[in-house]
Order: C-alpha cells, then structure tokens, then sequence
DNA sequence: TAGACTATTAACCGATTCGCTAATCATTGA
DNA sequence: TCAATGATTAGCGAATCGGTTAATAGTCTA
C-alpha cells in the first residue's frame, strides 16, 4: 500500500474535494472539470496522482474516462495511520470488528 | 479545526514519523532529533508545524519543551475524511458510538 | 478517413517545501 | 552577570507543486 503517494494526495484541498465528489458517484475528467474552477488538464493531473496513489480508478467509456473512488484503499490508509499513532496502552488486543466499523 | 493544514502536515514522511513517536510517549526536541536523521532545526521545524496544525502540543520544561501528540485532533480529522468520502448509502444515521470507537 | 470531442502530456512560471549551517533566543546555574 | 545548554529563527539552494496554455493522443461518427 502506497502511504507514501497516499498522504502527500491527500494533503491537496481540490484533491480531497475531488475524492468527496466521486465518493457520491463516479465522474468523467471534464464532469470533474465543470465543477472546479479549475482547467481540465490541472484537474487531469490531479486524478492522475490519485489514481497512482490508488485512491481512485479509472475505466475508459468510448472517449471518456470514468473515475470511481477507491474507498477500501482510502479507509484503509486513514485506519492505519490511526493504528500508528495510537499509543502502546490503546493498542491492546482487541476482538476483530466487522470491515465497516475496523476505521 | 484545521483541515487543510492537518492534511498538509500529514504529507511528510518524517512529520507522520515523529508522530508516531510522540504516541508512545511525550518527548523533547532533541530527543526526537536523535532519533532521526536530521538536524535539530529541522525536527523544530517540523514541531513547529505540526502544532500549527493542532496535531502536537508544546510545553516548556526548564530549557527543554515537551512535545506531546493530540492524539484527538488527528484521529478526528482522520473520521471527518473518512465521512466526507462515505457515499451517500453509507452516510445514513448511525447511532453514536462511543470516541474511541467513532474512528 | 476526416472531423469533432474528450483526455492527457508538454512546457513554462511563480510559490512553496525541505534540508542544511549560522545566528539568535530562552533558561539554568556557577 | 556570564557561560553553557536546548530550542528556534534566518537565510540559502535544490527540488517539487500547482496552475496556466499549447500541443498531442485516443475514440467515435459521418
């Protein structure tokens, strides 16, 4: 998993924006574009970074690009570093939760 | 809170590092400067910002200040992304749970 | 296959980041 | 009050970021 690459996407604010449209539903590059005042290519560029990161994946649709939120990869990435930083007296072994309630 | 700037604090490597030092316990500038490979100025630095960010706080000891990690700030900014990200099916009213369980 | 449309890449610019060393500030104690 | 110690700030250079416009690539349709 790519934390590295994950948290330096995430430290953009039209990049976390970017993330909580397509949490709602999937976006093409220029349906991103028309709701950011923002050119396409800039808005291109962010998606790229994220899709390297793995937070988002795209699947091409005739000549457009659909984008979708990798959620699982986000969730994942924000539980861990909660793990880390959660101190020796709080990382106690506790009995496994359902995948929803793990972050 | 501070978002933005908790996210951009978050970017860095070495900033995540020392925070997750200071989860298992308080320590001095120096202190963590030892354990890293970088200058103490630099480590200041990156204190300096991460208390800007609300994700540490200082306390001064004598000659030394204390650096302490609020670890409820982070953990909250962590949940709040991980809210804004929920798709609309999985935003529906839960009830609340308690603190350590919401993230 | 030519043209239209969507998306991406290239090239550029100003601002920011991140490390360093040197200098300064803050505190303690002789 | 001066010297020692720990922390921070200043100032510098290399690298990266984030936006722009222009050029290029990919895909559909007439």
């Amino acid at each position: 998993m790519d934390f590295d690459r994950i948290f330096a996407a995430l430290a953009s604010g039209p990049r976390r924006r970017i993330l909580a449209f397509l949490g709602q539903t999937a976006l093409t590059t220029s349906e991103l574009a028309a709701r950011f005042p923002m050119s396409a290519p800039a808005v291109s560029r962010h998606l790229s970074l994220l899709e390297a990161a793995g937070l988002v994946a795209r699947e091409r649709q005739g000549q457009r690009v659909l984008y979708r939120l990798e959620r699982d990869a986000l969730l994942e990435a924000l539980g861990r570093l909660a793990a880390q930083v959660d101190g020796p007296l709080r990382r106690e072994p506790q009995p496994p939760r359902p995948p929803r309630e793990a972050i």
